[in-house]
DNA sequence: TCTGGGGTCCTATAGCCT
DNA sequence: TCTGAGGCTATAGGACCC
């Protein structure tokens, strides 16, 4: 197997270099609404951020601490999207067996064809700077999980190419939350257990992992530590659930604004379902409270529906099951046990 | 003082059925 | 009839990803 992980260079704050090319060489800061005061976090910075000490997920207030000088710019969903389609296009020249692995990465199954990695990986990093003027790094490996960490080693702009060969000399000396899917939490954890790298995962016995994290987290972690990954690309995904919440500017307690909210974002969610063509059985909304605490509750229809008063009479029934001692800070609301509706099934 | 919004997947628990 | 063992579904919460 040779696959190829595409992860597309600080992919926002590029496309808003494109558009404004006086930002270039400046710090740049996507988040939020662009306003660096309001609540908000990172989304993208800039390498030249980056050295600020900027980095996604912060909240926007920090990052206009550590940088005030910089360019604080709104989320474009839309423009983005419009680049990465034109990025896929390109690289389903090469191959129809991509998973698209979010906004601006994919794998690729390079397996069956006939040219060499390196030669490949160039030739996709020279088609899309060519056409769109935009930098991309590049990993590729035996399997999706040393292609991922492959990607990530030389950014931005790089080409690295992990084998089997190079697991101990190569993936063991990084630190676990290169892993996918180790985060913040698994490994602090690790880390009480004494274990900062990969390598020193890897010296770890099965059941200690399965006894810690439970049978499919600890099965995962002791392959990922080998480097062993055996899982498929997904050419073709179904959506599994659709939702919208928002965060407050500030905390409310007024039931009346959290009830209309709600009713708001319930019908943008309706109308997206009905676009993409599905019916749901189950509401979910979520409330989060100025302390951060967040609670969700459930209720499942008998039959799918897109019916809008039947969905927003189902949050409301739902938001009737919360305790309203403390202010909201957010309100979500995500419908699931989505049914493709029509002929088709 | 801070901590978005779009998702997916996993785990635990409880109720119901065979 | 009683007591489990499993399977399945709904619900709630949490970790993680981009």
């Amino acid at each position: 197997m040779r696959i190829l992980h595409i992860d597309m260079d600080a992919f926002f704050a590029s496309v808003e270099e494109l558009r404004r090319p006086e930002f270039i060489g400046k710090p740049v800061v996507i988040g939020g609404n662009g306003d660096p005061i309001k609540r908000g976090v990172v989304s993208t910075a800039s390498y030249e951020a980056r050295k600020f000490g900027v980095h996604s997920a912060m909240p926007l207030r920090t990052a206009h601490k550590l940088c005030p000088d910089a360019v604080f710019l709104p989320v474009d969903y839309e423009e983005y999207s419009r680049m990465s389609e034109k990025i896929k296009d390109i690289l389903r020249e090469f191959t129809t067996i991509i998973e698209e692995a979010g906004i601006d990465e994919a794998f690729l199954d390079i397996s069956e064809i006939d040219t060499s990695s390196e030669e490949i990986a160039k030739e996709i990093k020279k088609r899309i700077k060519d056409e769109t003027r935009l930098t991309c790094s590049i990993g590729i490996a035996p399997n999706k999980l040393l292609a991922k960490i492959a990607s990530d080693m030389q950014k931005p702009n790089g080409l690295t190419v992990i084998t089997k060969g190079d697991i101990e000399s190569r993936i063991w000396p990084l630190p676990v939350r290169k892993i996918w899917g180790v985060g913040p939490k698994t490994e602090a954890c690790l880390k009480d257990m004494g274990i900062r790298t990969i390598g020193e995962l890897a010296s770890l016995p099965l059941d200690k992992l399965t006894e810690r994290f439970g049978e499919s987290s600890g099965d995962y972690l002791y392959n990922a530590s080998r480097g062993v990954d055996e899982s498929p690309l997904i050419t073709h995904r179904e959506p599994k659930s659709s939702g919208r919440e928002t965060t407050f500017e500030k905390d409310v307690d007024d039931l009346q604004v959290i009830t209309e909210t709600l009713a708001e974002l319930t019908s943008e969610v309706v109308d997206d379902i009905k676009e993409e063509g599905y019916k749901c059985r189950t509401v979910t909304v979520k409330v989060r409270f100025s302390d951060f605490e967040t609670h969700t509750k459930a209720k499942t229809l008998y039959k799918p529906t897109d019916s809008l008063k039947k969905l927003r009479k189902t949050a409301f029934e739902c938001l009737k099951g919360f305790e309203f001692k403390k202010k909201v800070r957010l309100i979500g609301v995500r419908v699931s046990k989505l049914e493709k509706v029509g002929n088709g099934n």
